[in-house]
DNA sequence: CCTTGAATTCAACAGGCGTTGAATTGAATG
DNA sequence: CATTCAATTCAACGCCTGTTGAATTCAAGG
């Protein structure tokens, strides 16, 4: 760590995806304008032009460190559910969610992002919010004001989670996800009967 | 503005409350880390180090410059309210106070501020949410799980404005108060009947 | 008229920021 | 064995950050 010895090292292949980590890390920790290039280098115990070198600018760095694991449709399965019982599946999918790590600490970053004033780091909020909306939740839901409703759900469920992991206010923190759950999802359901 | 005349000026005494409204401004634009001191002393035409004489730290300015106008006790007369119509009295006081410039200014700024990172900048956060639900609303509700459904109530109204103002995504930003009311009181109703 | 003290600017400090370009190392390729 | 080239670090640039202390101006009080 002291003085590190230059040039390229025996086989770690896995740098970038180190460095990914970290970023993560620090973005959902401090998000974008508070997390520094030279404080993940740090973390990823590597020096700071090494990220412009893998990724390009900070923004760049932001945007790679946010891409999903695994795609959405994956997660919510949802052409075979009820519908009465859409809030429920709805509700437990989000929050399952975001009780896996490294879920979640994508999500704050983005999360933590989407408030930040800067143009590039609102992006990957809107997009997020929007795909939901648009493409999995408006989708099979009827009537004339439809994405208005799907977007309120999103709202709402984004707003928990920032109460819940962001700004920690109780009884949300020390809630289980099952408590949760039965505590919105007739909610969510009443907005997608409309 | 080029070469500014040093010492007192003959009696400008609201220097101060000039101040206060640039910093408001940067905060809701900006956020807690992304506004800084000197483009805060820059719209307020004004050096950098007077906002230190009149206000000390930066986090110290920041929670100066959140302080609402008109207590939250004013502008929710919640006593005479019918019970079946808590819904959407709250749901039109919270989105009508952020119609006001003043007041949707000093709101950004608290939300943005809660999302900062920095524990500083969560506090004005966390005391509002606070202050809302365990004052406001579930000292008027029944039931064992009050306080969680009032919580939920904030934090939907909460994700709601977040959408609406931060990340701007449609049709919220060009829902009119009356539609958004329309939408969202029903639910909040439930929640307040449990 | 002299003194006090608040209002204001100036100049500087020490450190952090994102970013760039050059240098170095060493594994892989021929 | 020589060459190539990706991986990595070093050193620096220019700028911005919050904060401090001293200097200056001027209205008000005695």
């Amino acid at each position: 760590m002291t003085t590190a010895a230059r040039g390229r090292r025996p086989g770690n292949p896995d740098t970038r995806s180190t460095i990914l980590t970290a970023a993560r890390a620090q973005f959902a920790a401090k998000g974008f304008s508070g997390a520094s290039m030279r404080a993940i280098a740090g973390d990823a115990g590597v020096d700071a032009s090494l990220l412009h070198h893998y990724f390009g600018t900070k923004a760049d760095l932001y945007a790679a460190s946010l891409e999903l694991p695994i795609s959405p449709d994956q997660v919510l399965a949802w052409s075979d559910v009820p519908p009465e019982q859409m809030g429920e599946v709805l509700a437990r999918t989000f929050f399952g969610a975001w009780e896996v790590p490294e879920v979640r600490a994508i999500m704050l970053g983005i999360l933590r992002g989407g408030m930040d004033g800067n143009e590039d780091a609102v992006r990957p909020f809107r997009e997020f919010v929007t795909d939901m909306v648009q493409r999995r939740l408006a989708a099979s839901m009827e009537g004339e004001d439809a994405e208005a409703r799907a977007l309120a759900m999103a709202a709402h469920l984004v707003g928990i989670e920032m109460v819940r992991h962001v700004v920690r206010v109780e009884p949300f923190p020390s809630m289980t996800v099952d408590e949760l759950v039965d505590l919105v999802a007739p909610r969510l359901q009443s907005y997608f009967d409309g």
